[in-house]
DNA sequence: AATGGAACCAACCGCGCATAT
DNA sequence: TATATGCGCGGTTGGTTCCAT
């Protein structure tokens, strides 16, 4: 830390750029000198943190209340880890990050040592780094650890809360893990090529990647595959489900078809290298024939008046970058075009349930998180919103490999400035990974993408498969177990059995935890409580 | 060696919530 | 109940460093 000595100094040297030490003129801004630090550990050693508005009355510092926190919290606190992060702590925040969107206080809870602004940078500077490169954004096996995480969570709650849940599971699940959604499915239909997992382990799944790889020509699930990032979402319904265009079963026109334009582009400021056709399939269509029983989505649908990603989401950083981004490879639309377009998607459907009345916000999502579990409590028997599971509470064998090992898949060359077609075929499997080699694009027969278009209810909701589930297993619809076997026929196919099958064996209070960061199930549960 | 771009990092800003009055 | 204040969070910005050309 700091000298004390300079505690005795308040008022030197750095009050003089741009601002001052002490005294009661302007506040400093700017880089916090060693002075200032010196004084500000002195004053926290002293009274404790809190109060920080008091700071600069008590100790002379020209800092406002909020800097002092900042430079406490951030680089002062005494239980700081400095450096860089582990690979451990890479792959933990890309496993929260799965779980929480851009939660980054949450996340550093989860993270001692570290602190949220320190993850929110990695985060950005790694997403946009992968974005450039046109990598993926999470690695396979945190997505299927989410899957069965959430499928557990499914089943632990499922069928309990009824229509109480109805309303409420939606915001969480489409908030929390806006970009997460289809990867998980993916898993074992993805080729490991997809998921060129750099050092930090994020995978940056081209959404034409996700469709090839995972979806057969039959396969719903390309529905929420390409939903991954639903918020802002420039093309919005449209692109998000560029899978759905038919109902299940139905055929999808190929993805080959994308054309090489801004679309692909907007997509890729998602993580996605797919072009996205903005054209496509009218929203309606999707809707109502996304998938057997996905009318149970749609009708739990979050929004009418206004587009999923027109709501504010917990958008992971990248997401919020997209007019930033500009890839030299993919000039992005401008964030006017985007907002437009983000905006703009029409939807018939009217609102369902008791989604946040505002539908924009983490803080809804979380409010309403509360109120389900609340509800859940008072009326049903004990559940576990999926929200609420601590990614540890899961099974992590799939989790196990070590964060280096995604290096091991290296990367592929960037599918930016391709056609979808053209990504798939880069991508092509690079073998012999650890993780489930799923089937290339072209051993999966009939398999086509489509870029179709689709409400933004469907794509919120579509944005987490597990949503998927947990909408038929805990009320979206009052047929639950109806929509639940639909959607398990729809995904089954897609996920794979076994995971469907994983979700009503996971149906056990003790399944949870076990194994891997066993330690976060406090920590989870306290942050998604609070 | 110079230059430009990318990456990294620290800090600020605006918003919203919680609590006190 | 309404308002004020404190605080925390997430997004964004700007400066510095690193690296490739």
């Amino acid at each position: 830390m700091k000298s004390k000595n300079s505690l005795d100094l308040p008022n030197i040297e750095e009050g003089n750029s741009g601002g001052n030490v002490g005294g009661n003129g302007p506040l400093k801004k700017g880089p916090w000198t060693s002075a200032e630090d010196a004084i500000l550990i002195e004053y926290v050693n002293k009274h404790g943190e809190g109060n920080w508005n008091a700071v600069q009355k008590h100790s002379g510092l020209a800092r406002c209340g909020k800097s002092c926190r900042l430079r406490w919290a951030n680089h002062l606190r005494p239980d700081l880890k400095k450096g860089a992060f582990t690979p451990e702590e890479e792959r933990r925040i890309i496993e929260l990050h799965v779980k929480m969107g851009n939660k980054w206080a949450r996340m550093a809870t989860e993270l001692p040592g570290r602190t949220d602004n320190e993850i929110k940078n990695y985060w950005n500077t790694r997403i946009k780094r992968r974005q450039r490169a046109g990598l993926p954004i999470y690695p396979p096996d945190i997505c299927m650890q989410a899957l069965n995480e959430n499928q557990h969570n499914e089943n632990m709650d499922n069928f309990t809360s009824g229509d109480i849940r109805h309303s409420d599971l939606m915001p969480m699940n489409v908030f929390e893990i806006p970009q997460f959604n289809g990867i998980e499915l993916n898993r074992q239909l993805y080729s490991p090529a997809l998921f060129d997992i750099p050092a930090n382990g994020l995978l940056d799944i081209p959404a034409s990647g996700l469709l090839v790889e995972g979806l057969d020509s039959s396969c719903p699930s390309r529905s929420y595959l390409s939903t991954m990032h639903p918020s802002k979402h420039p093309q919005g319904p449209e692109s998000m489900f560029s899978g759905v265009g038919a109902t299940s079963g139905g055929i999808l026109p190929v993805g080959s078809q994308y054309p090489d334009d801004g679309s692909m582009q907007i997509v890729q400021s998602f993580g996605f290298s797919s072009a996205y056709g903005h054209d496509s399939i009218s929203n309606h269509a999707l809707s109502s024939s996304l998938i057997p029983g996905s009318h149970a989505i749609t009708n739990g649908n979050p929004s009418s008046s206004e587009p999923a990603w027109a709501m504010k989401m917990e958008l992971p950083s990248l997401q919020t970058q997209i007019g930033s981004w500009g890839s030299p490879y993919s000039p992005l639309p401008s964030l006017e075009s985007v907002d437009t377009l983000i905006q703009s998607p029409p939807t018939e459907h009217t609102q369902s349930c008791s989604f946040s009345p505002r539908n924009n916000g983490l803080l809804d999502a979380v409010l309403y998180e509360s109120q389900t579990k609340k509800k859940s409590r008072n009326s049903c028997q004990p559940t576990s919103p999926a929200s609420t599971m601590p990614v540890d509470a899961l099974d992590t064998s799939s989790l196990e490999f070590h964060e280096t090992e995604w290096e091991a898949y290296g990367d592929p060359i960037s599918p930016f400035g391709h056609s979808s077609s053209s990504v798939f075929s880069e991508y092509t499997p690079m073998s012999g990974n650890s993780l489930d080699e799923p089937p290339s694009a072209e051993t999966l027969p009939g398999f086509k993408v489509k870029e179709t278009s689709a409400d933004t209810e469907n794509q919120m909701i579509f944005s987490r498969p597990d949503f998927l589930l947990a909408s038929s297993c805990s009320g979206l619809n009052k047929d639950r177990t109806k929509d639940y076997s639909l959607l398990k026929d729809a995904f089954g196919p897609f996920i794979g059995d076994d995971l469907v099958k994983d979700c009503k064996q996971i149906d056990t209070p003790t399944s949870s935890s076990a194994q891997g960061h066993g330690h976060d199930s406090g920590a989870w549960n306290t942050m998604s409580t609070a």
